[in-house]
DNA sequence: TATTGTTATACTCTATAACTATA
DNA sequence: TATAGTTATAGAGTATAACAATA
């Protein structure tokens, strides 16, 4: 046993750590002076941040069913913050963007978080902010690659619903990350 | 400006960090194999962690509403894995405490979490998680503070629930780590 | 009068299953 | 036959408010 690897002490450690994070992400969520769903102001983050996305893609970057998706985006288009434009690659699927109006209400609710951050973290240097979240990132990516080595390997094939959604979460986000985002035009409708 | 301090950039990227965090704590807890409310999971794991505690405070700690740790707690209690012990100080308040079967379920579940997270991040060092672990903790510690501060300044005075209850948690937890939980012996009952 | 905790009620978030439409 | 998405339904989790008991 060399002493590099994580520990069951250590993993022990961080769990406990995880309540904790749970538990800023309530206090922040409940700060926040949002008229609306905050599972939804978590989607319009994304959106503005990494472009249009597919609804299944969401699905798989916030862990959540594709049903679950589904409700979200369609009560956030009820409130006319974003809008589905036909996939023309592919009949069945929607990409969702922000509409002028959602782009607005997302970057005065993420100013405002983070505002609450900056002063919440006044005794931070921008340098240990970063740490956090590469550090954030990471422990993602870890989680994701060890689902698609547990997806690989074990008992029989799978349908890969889960697999897919959450590897596919992963490209999206570091695409997005490096400005990729906002591709593919709009149109050639089909149906719909 | 100088670049030390915690800029909007870098609190807007943890901010979209915290979102992926959402989802790991999402992800581990379903893959859980536990027969039982994942809510009441974490308060298993706190009170094994950090012995009996009262109801108020756990609420603190978990972010949650007293009624609602209330009705975890009384869940936990018919499913025999935790007791209430009167506080022989307060007649008006409870300890809570894992039984001998709560403290197996905690163990086993646990465990399990754990070794899922040490097969996660084969990758990482120990030190790696133990940064993490405390980049986390200073987060939280920077939240209570910051509440703290708020509430001591501004609009007219308050009640106090929420920040009695959170500081308090921060104290909870400090003292659990340094060991000095379990002090407070059981009975001396009274009414009841 | 303030605080600890409980209970009733309602609302948000979520998953499962059945369904439609396209590939 | 498989996949993208929708809808119906049910189950967690949570907050608010009204309440009881103690300080």
């Amino acid at each position: 046993m060399e002493a590099v690897m994580a520990s069951e002490e250590g993993c022990g450690e961080l769990l406990a750590r995880l309540s904790d994070m749970g538990a800023v992400i309530k206090a922040l969520k409940r700060a926040l002076p949002f008229t609306g769903p905050h599972a939804g102001l978590a989607l319009l983050a994304t959106l503005h941040r990494c472009g249009e996305q597919r609804i299944g893609d969401l699905a798989g970057l916030f862990e959540v069913d594709l049903s679950v998706m589904s409700r979200q985006v369609a009560d956030l288009r009820d409130r006319g913050w974003i809008e589905r434009v036909p996939n023309p690659n592919d009949g069945r699927s929607w990409y969702v963007r922000l509409t002028p109006d959602g782009t607005r209400v997302a970057e005065e609710a993420l100013g405002s978080v983070r505002r609450l951050l900056v002063d919440t973290l006044e005794d931070w240097t921008d340098d240990e902010v970063a740490e956090l979240s590469g550090l954030i990132g990471r422990l993602r990516s870890s989680l994701d690659a060890h689902r698609a080595r547990a997806a690989r390997l074990p008992r029989t094939a799978r349908t890969g619903t889960v697999q897919a959604g959450t590897v596919q979460a992963g490209t999206v986000q570091s695409t997005a990350q490096t400005g990729t985002a906002q591709t593919r035009a709009a149109q050639t409708v089909k149906g719909h």
